[in-house]
RNA sequence: GGAGAAUUGGCAGAGUGGUCGAAUGCGGUAGUCUUGAAAACUAUUGUACCGUAAGGUACCGGGGGUUCGAAUCCCUCAUUCUCCGCCA
């Protein structure tokens, strides 16, 4: 959410800079100001009602101390009115204030300078790339064939059991997935990230604090006995932890990661996109959470991309990385980059990061602030990314690594598996 | 799941209808003293919003209510503790 005294003070800039989104958000932050203004103007005269009302309760009790009954019972006829106008204004100035929150929450992002203007991925800029895609042979077959073949993954057990999209992992493919996970923290870990092991379920005010709600609510699993979400991302409960916090200067930078099955609905999904690992309503992420100094954001994001593209280069995968283009930006994001696996047998390119700067926009909703050196609260500046989700990696890993005799693992993960190929 | 008790500022802990944004202690900050430190003493020390400012408003777990007036009374939700039940 941006701050409404942002709006205030830039909205030309903030609607120029929304226009990388090919969005015109003019009209909306005019009717945003008005709103404001209004707020504004009720929040005053509810004040002004309060203090005289606050001043006459005063005497009133000073009246009962002295024992004058009578002046009391007169003063308080008085407030009759008061109350009235108090309850009224009362009630506008919260409508108010909904209806400003409400019309904030549709405002996304400003994009950062560095981001380029465009409507889809197509328009998204590769900044890098690396690792060299495979040539693989006539037999080639795509890593839902070589899941089953090899029983590493089981699709149809999970429609049984669950439902699709819940695969069960097996055996060895089971294994290859625990040593994933663990490799990912582990390389988080040594590049000062402090492990977390958070709830994979959250409640209403989480889903609001990073952004999910309102706008994705049809994305969630939601239990509502308990009105509880599960996650679609461990962004959800590792920056939720700093909800309502105000760290300390010295503190920065702060630094979490976390592994998670991850939930998503993914509804209005279908087709060959959701073929076999590609796409999953429960999927295993590990995810690394950077809280810093505004002036050291964007110098955050940098690290964690190049933390990124490392993981990915030890595990041998040839990667691209893309900066995305105002149309493809995510709502909360102010920057982010995409780091997509070429899966060889598929002959695709599998996004398994997204790396993400959203300055202000989530910790303002988070009251997640810090104190400058006049001790003056500021917003935090949050950043995260995906190191990385599993499925995908997983796919790319078994359709570019096989070979007549087997799956090779890749060398860094053999310490993790306890085998060096995958084998009938 | 049932019964009972509790939830107050960074922490501990008073306060049961009126000069309470809240005693007191600890902690923090600044100063005095000291060669320096400790101790002692003095002062200061919550957050947010509105306002150029003066100032004002709101907040005693969350939400709602009673009242001229609520930390204090009522309802409701959440959390913690104790006992019972169940359980990996």
């Amino acid at each position: 959410m941006l701050e409404i005294s942002r709006i205030r003070e830039h909205k030309a800039e903030i609607t120029e800079a929304l226009k990388t989104r090919n969005l015109n958000v003019e009209d909306q932050l005019s009717s945003i100001l008005a709103i404001d203004e209004k707020w504004r103007q009720a929040k005053s005269e509810l004040d002004a009602v309060a203090q005289e009302s606050n001043k006459i309760a005063k005497e009133i009790g000073q009246l009962f101390a002295q024992g004058k009954q009578e002046e009391a019972n007169a003063a308080k006829a008085k407030t009759q009115e008061l109350k009235e106008s108090e309850k009224s204004l009362k009630e506008s100035v919260s409508t108010l204030a909904s209806e400003l929150q409400t019309a904030l929450y549709e405002i996304p992002n400003v994009p950062n300078k560095l981001v380029p203007s465009g409507n889809t991925d197509e328009d998204n800029q590769e900044i890098d790339k690396g690792g060299t895609i495979p040539e693989l042979g006539d037999g080639a077959k795509p890593h839902w064939e070589l899941a089953n073949d090899y029983g590493l993954i089981d699709f149809e057990l999970g429609v049984k059991v669950t439902g699709a999209g819940f695969p069960f992992y097996l055996g060895q493919g089971a294994r290859l997935q625990r040593a994933l996970i663990n490799f990912f923290l582990d390389e988080a870990r040594d590049a000062g990230y402090k492990e977390v092991i958070p709830p994979f379920v959250v409640n209403e005010a989480s889903g609001y604090g990073t952004g999910q709600l309102p706008d994705k609510e049809g994305q969630m699993y939601h239990a509502q006995e308990d009105d509880f979400y599960l996650i679609p991302t461990a962004e959800v409960p590792l920056t939720n932890m700093f909800r309502d916090v105000i760290v300390k200067e010295d503190d920065f930078p702060i630094q979490v990661t976390g592994y998670t099955p991850c939930f998503r609905r993914e509804a209005g999904s279908y087709g060959k996109d959701v073929r076999g690992l590609n796409r999953l309503h429960q999927f295993d992420k590990v995810e690394i959470v950077r809280l810093e100094h505004p002036s050291k954001s964007a110098q955050a994001l940098d690290e964690m991309v190049s933390y990124v593209q490392g993981i990915i280069e030890k595990i041998g995968l040839p990667f691209r990385t893309l900066r995305l283009c105002g149309g493809d930006l995510g709502f909360t994001a102010a920057m982010t980059y995409d780091f997509e696996v070429y899966s060889a047998a598929q002959d695709k390119w599998l996004e398994v990061s997204s790396v993400s700067n959203f300055e202000t926009f989530q910790s303002n909703r988070l009251k997640l602030r810090f104190k400058d050196e006049n001790k003056k609260s500021q917003l935090v500046h949050t950043l995260n990314g995906s190191a990385l989700a599993l499925p995908r990696i997983m796919a790319a890993l078994l359709e570019n690594n096989q070979t007549e005799n087997g799956i090779k693992i890749p060398e860094v993960l053999v310490p993790y598996t306890g085998f060096n190929m995958i084998t009938k």
